[in-house]
DNA sequence: ATCCATATATATACTTAGTACAAACATGAA
DNA sequence: TTCATGTTTGTACTAAGTATATATATGGAT
């Protein structure tokens, strides 16, 4: 996160997040299949090669967010609180990530052309939900971790994966819910109703296990 | 599902069969990305362009079973036995499946090579899990015309995204279970162990909502 | 049997993503 | 300045998928 103070690394991540930004604009303005890497490259002022150098598919450029993310949730569970419950401690992220306004949980215009832009094209959804999948596997581990058992845990894998639908359907719904108010404020109680419910439930589902 | 009676039906079948069976052989024997479309229409004794027009994505080959499956599962929930909970419903759907030797839970040595071949290729994986996001769909509007109430649902969308989580993590780890002791009938028991273990837990996760 | 409308199969030519490789160029340290 | 190394880029290639036109087979008509 901190930048790093080299010429040479500064250039790169220059090049990189003017790519990227260049790039998602052009996605979001005419969709993500009628632009070539042609045309990102021309705009980015930079050649095409360059292009498939930092992101080698092209849907990369869109989700350059990605491993931060995997690092956040990892972190989160890294340094948590023992006494509460892992179902509870990621109850509890998911209210702070509202409070903080992080980018993850944003439910405003600008997020939803984001969205928009993912669901007009096949591509994109797919890479989505590599994501999701990546995310639920980060989740396994680290719930194992949690509890001290071995990386192949099956209650672990339930647990992360329930976990998982359930914040892809908070996200949904509270972007739903904006898309339907144009109002921030109401997707997020949507966000955090889901979150709640799903995870009151999910206590009940995964109890008996460490998990609940 | 029954064979059509006119010729035409006939050889457009037994055409599109003939390249899916090739192409299927051709994917599980060397990998899917290292058979290309021609070496498929080769083989198939088929002009590459008729690959295309009976499967306009390279993976489409390879998942035919596809839309069968959705109806199936349609199938299933519009004849349900409406003093049956909906998740029982599907719960003893997934035993019956099992002791009807279904394809779609089928767990042996030629299911292995099955699931390998997709877990070597990106590109499979995404067709695997767009088929799971499109199954996850069914099941909403399914559950939600169940219950007579509108197509978006909140509880709908929660019920069958965990229902979606808990049966591909019951055919995981059904799955591992094969590959370790090679055997169908302690695979088959993985499966109905994790279905009931999860169905159990969506039944209080549910709980005050009729899906419950 | 012959002929025609329609369905099916295929050839040609194209666009674009992604890869392999090599050459040009910039950076920072000696 | 000079050199090793990291970064950028050009050229040439493979393969999926699309558009369009043409050839061929089928089933029903006279």
């Amino acid at each position: 996160m901190s930048i790093p103070s080299d010429l040479r690394s500064r250039k790169r991540l220059a090049t990189r997040q003017g790519i990227s930004n260049v790039a998602t604009h052009l996605f979001i303005e005419r969709g993500f299949d009628h632009v070539t890497v042609d045309e990102i490259a021309a705009a980015a002022d930079v050649g095409r090669m360059t292009v498939f150098n930092y992101f080698p598919r092209k849907e990369d450029m869109f989700f350059d967010l990605d491993e931060a993310g995997r690092e956040m949730l990892r972190e989160a569970l890294r340094q948590r609180d023992p006494s509460i419950s892992l179902i509870e401690t990621l109850r509890l992220l998911a209210h702070r990530m509202i409070a903080d306004q992080s980018p993850y949980v944003e439910f405003s215009a600008r997020s939803q052309r984001f969205i928009e832009t993912i669901e007009k094209s096949e591509t994109l959804k797919a890479r989505a939900r590599a994501i999701r999948d990546e995310l639920a596997q980060v989740v396994t581990v680290a719930l194992s971790e949690c509890v001290g058992r071995t990386a192949a845990d099956p209650d672990a894998y339930l647990a992360a994966g329930l976990l998982l639908a359930t914040w892809t359907i908070a996200f949904t719904q509270a972007h739903q819910t904006f898309r339907e108010t144009r109002n921030t404020k109401e997707a997020n109680a949507t966000f955090l109703v889901v979150i709640d419910k799903g995870s009151t439930g999910l206590k009940a589902a995964m109890a008996g296990t460490p998990y609940s």
